[in-house]
RNA sequence: GCCCUCGUGGUGAAAUGGUAGACACAAAGGACUUAAAAUCCUUGCCCGCAAGGGAGUGCCAGUUCGAGUCUGGCCGAGGGCACCA
């Protein structure tokens, strides 16, 4: 028996496919399928999770194209970002050539895949050709007023006068100059993506292949909350401060009010000492969410006092302090400590009185070690008692709009999108400031505005802004001279619309053509990390809205149709004795278990985590290519774990998917030497009824992302190939068997599929593989298990033909052995029977 | 802190509310071989020779003829939190 030379089939046939660019052949043709996976970041080379992602959009993208499906399968490059530019300052290199050098070793790496794209269609998105559209994006949105300019907070590295990405600010310290980081008001460009929030948030409902839980999570994101605005009078003064409250049924449990560090009211302490001092060390607080919800809740005690609304006599004190964002709501709140937790721990540091209005039906909830944020009774409350919470909301709130001290309001808690960064390596904004201060788009004949190539990357701030002659240009209108914008755009940005650019590639007048467009778009299956259940889709489906505003062309709202969210690639983590981390490759395997290349001592084998650079827990996909071939290695990450959930890599589990290839291949073998005897007509219906009903369950699993079951299934299918052997079956019925069986094994594994196809039909047959068919009336023929049970408990089986009748199977079952002794001496009084599944009988 | 997801053998896992552990990995034993590799076969919690019986899907309750699956509470692990991509 010959074996397979795997590194040989997967070039023989990766040449094949690099020649057949079928993908634009015909977009008359009716049924058309977009599927694409998120592109990556070069940033070297590829890693499994990049292998994980590709092989599941192939598997769906060659079944697709098997099922007589026109499909778009293309690949891109999401090039702009900060680590070219920290490489860029480690290596003395420009990110430009750093750049192109990540991305043409990683296109050979992803070609050794084997996967069905086509690079024809390829795109970058730091190239000027790509960039100069997505500026002409920007300035189509700026003219509908859907880019605006505010100030907003930044981290500031006062030392290396820059601003740091969130990831650049550890433990509240510059990662490279290790001074603390200051938050800094900068005046940035917007998205104005909030005037969508309704919008983005109803349509939710249209994406019905989504994810259940990426729909919450965007949901949660974008936070719609019903509630009221409240004016608190300040006492003595002629002055109001607006509170907003989602629980205006606490009303009478406010015990302080707080507002943000920048409330305008704060305007009339700004000269205070004690103010300025306190000002700074909220300054001192993290820009994220998480740091802030994490910083220790500290307050600024004002000497106003506010005139409670319901109250005469009771006036509280007003805080400022630093948990309340002026970016939500507005900018203040009631404190009610009593079912509020920040509020609580806030009333605690400060002893403010803590008044509870809500009792909870249990009693344990009153314990007072934290607020009670549950249902109940409202308590307390003068007009309010003995409602519920949700009749005290509806109550107090007409109360309040009756009494004309506040109203109704709609919140969200999505933000505008801040696009601005101050980097070089990004596309840059087509602003320009004129002398009079206006700010205008720079003219379209203009474009693109190109990055410039001699920089000096290791000047201190933002390159642009301190090249010597680039932010320097003329008004087109006018002529008059000019300063360009130099801050660039978001990277989130070129995400947000590439797919759209994949439907005319190679178009230079314009950012895409309609015609392309709305026969290719929307994606039919998008397929990505997790990890971008929000952000980056979220912002795609403002872009597409907001190019819909733009282009009356334009009938598509929702750019995916599908989403599949893929889980990471995790491995086993390794320690010497010093504890420093190891690399799978610098460990051996003994009988004692683990020890270290380097000198023979034992290693400490730790959990299986995602593969990182820091803890050198990374199998280079390059290398297991080469020594078990691109089938084996797709075939292993797809068989291991459901796509959406971890899957851990394992040397003895892709050796085995490589052993699996070979069994294929020789199974092929032997069916094609068999020969050719007489057939028993009872075994060989048996055998083709089998293995026609795998062909239903292999597309229904495939099409429902169940990648690993379906490869289960193709397992099985060689067991039952290899046992039909030593049967009497007809050759006849084999070879069909065999030829339909390696075309279900294509999408997985395309090479060995191709290399057993030809040896079986001795053809070309490089233009359409269809998907075998299977016959349905076949599927009757098989037999089922019903299960037996007394009072739930399993005791014995039939295996019947389908579709057994109540009557019959009840007679069958009472005939069973054990039947009959677990129901003597008691009394039926009941029986359940489920067709082709199960018989109950429940005695007394 | 807030939002989301996931907990099933030694391991990865399977199971429209209906036989828990399909399929595979690892292990042990065996066959072939001078030997090894490769390949193939067998085994897999507890009691029992067997037939059969018992326990069992993170923990505690509940709904149901029947719960890994549904409901509530708890515990544990992971992801996201707006300038990483």
């Amino acid at each position: 028996m010959n074996k397979i030379n795997v590194e040989e089939i997967d070039k023989k046939w990766q040449i094949f496919w690099s020649k057949r660019k079928n993908h634009f052949k015909n977009t008359n043709k009716k049924k058309k399928f977009y599927c694409l996976e998120m592109f990556p970041y070069p940033s070297g080379k590829i890693h499994m999770g990049h292998v994980r992602n590709y092989a599941i959009g192939d598997v769906i993208a060659r079944y697709k194209m098997m099922k007589g499906f026109n499909v778009l399968h293309p690949m891109g490059w999401d090039s702009f970002g900060l680590p070219a530019e920290n490489a860029a300052r480690e290596n003395n290199l420009n990110p430009k050539e750093w750049t192109k050098k990540n991305i043409s070793t990683m296109k050979h790496q992803l070609q050794l895949l084997g996967l069905s794209i086509d690079w024809d269609l390829e795109i970058s998105t730091c190239d000027e050709e790509y960039y100069k559209h997505q500026q002409e994006l920007f300035i189509d949105f700026f003219k509908k007023g859907l880019v605006i300019r505010k100030e907003t907070y930044v981290n500031w590295d006062p030392v290396e006068k820059t601003v740091l990405a969130n990831e650049q600010v550890i433990d509240g310290r510059g990662w490279r100059s290790n001074a603390l980081v200051e938050r800094k008001k900068l005046y940035q460009w917007f998205f104005n993506i909030s005037k969508f929030s309704d919008e983005l948030l109803k349509d939710l409902e249209l994406l019905k292949d989504w994810p259940e839980k990426v729909k919450l999570m965007q949901k949660n994101w974008i936070g719609k909350s019903l509630g009221c605005e409240i004016n608190f009078k300040i006492a003595n003064e002629d002055k109001f401060i607006k509170v907003f409250t989602t629980r205006p049924d606490t009303i009478f449990g406010a015990t302080f009010l707080a507002i943000s560090v920048d409330h305008p009211m704060c305007q009339s302490f700004k000269n205070s000492k004690d103010f300025i001092e306190f000002k700074k060390k909220c300054s001192q607080v993290g820009t994220t969410e998480e740091a802030i919800a994490n910083a220790e809740k500290i307050g600024f005690k004002t000497d106003l006092m506010a005139q409670h609304p319901f109250l005469k006599e009771k006036k509280i004190p007003v805080y400022v302090a630093n948990f309340i964002l002026m970016d939500y709501g507005t900018g203040a709140i009631f404190g009610c400590p009593a079912h509020d937790q920040r509020d609580f721990d806030f009333a605690k540091k400060y002893k403010l009185e803590i008044i509870p209005v809500v009792k909870s039906e249990n009693p344990n909830g009153e314990t007072m070690s934290g607020a009670y944020t549950g249902d109940g009774t409202i308590i307390n409350s003068d007009f309010l008692n003995n409602l519920t919470v949700p009749k005290a909301k509806e109550k107090i709130v007409n109360k309040i709009e009756s009494k004309k001290i506040g109203k109704k309001r709609i919140t969200f808690r999505l933000k505008d999108w801040g696009v601005s960064r101050q980097r070089y390596w990004g596309c840059p904004i087509p602003m320009i400031y004129l002398k009079n201060g206006k700010v205008v788009p720079v003219d379209k004949s203009e474009l693109p505005v190109k990055l410039p190539n001699n920089i000096d990357i290791n000047h201190k701030g933002n390159p642009l802004d301190s090249h010597p002659t680039w932010k320097k240009t003329k008004y087109k209108k006018t002529g008059e001279s000019a300063i360009r914008e130099t801050d660039t755009l978001d990277t989130f940005v070129d995400s947000s619309w590439y797919f759209i650019r994949f439907c005319s590639p190679k178009l230079t007048s314009k950012p895409f053509d309609e015609k392309s467009f709305s026969y290719w778009m929307p994606v039919d299956q998008y397929i990505g990390g997790v990890e971008h259940a929000i952000l980056h889709l979220l912002y795609s489906r403002f872009f597409m809205r907001a190019i819909k505003l733009c282009n009356n062309k334009v009938k598509v709202k929702e750019p995916f149709k599908g989403l599949f969210t893929q889980g990471m690639v995790c491995h086993e983590t390794y320690k010497d004795r010093n504890g420093k981390w190891l690399s799978p490759d610098q460990i051996q395997k003994t009988k004692e278990g683990f020890v270290s290349k380097i000198d023979s001592s034992k290693v400490k084998v730790g959990p299986s985590e995602a593969m990182s650079k820091s803890k050198k827990n990374i199998v280079d996909p390059e290398s297991m290519i080469k020594i078990y071939g691109a089938d084996a290695v797709r075939w292993f990450i797809l068989s291991d774990s459901p796509p959406d959930r971890d899957v851990q890599w394992s040397t003895e589990g892709v050796s085995a998917a490589h052993k699996f290839v070979q069994r294929i291949w020789s199974l092929n073998d032997k069916i094609l030497n068999k020969k050719d005897e007489k057939s028993d007509s009872k075994d060989e219906k048996k055998f083709l009824s089998k293995f026609n009903d795998y062909l239903f369950k292999i597309s229904d699993l495939i099409e429902n992302f169940h990648l690993n079951v379906a490869i289960a299934k193709i397992y099985e299918i060689t067991n039952l190939l290899e046992d039909s052997l030593t049967k009497k079956i007809s050759k006849k019925s084999l070879l069909e068997s065999q030829i339909k069986f390696v075309k279900i094994v294509m999408p997985f594994a395309p090479h060995l599929s191709c290399e057993c196809l030809s040896k079986l039909e001795g053809k070309n047959f490089y233009e359409d593989i269809q998907w075998p068919k299977g016959n349905k009336s076949l599927l009757k023929d098989q037999e089922v298990t019903l299960v037996v049970q007394v009072n739930g408990k399993k005791r014995g089986l039939i295996v019947t033909k389908k579709d057994l009748s109540e009557k019959d199977a009840l007679m069958e079952a009472k005939k069973i052995e054990n039947i009959k002794k677990n129901l003597k001496d008691k009394k039926i009084v009941k029986n359940i029977f489920v067709k082709n599944k199960i018989i109950n009988f429940i005695t007394t």
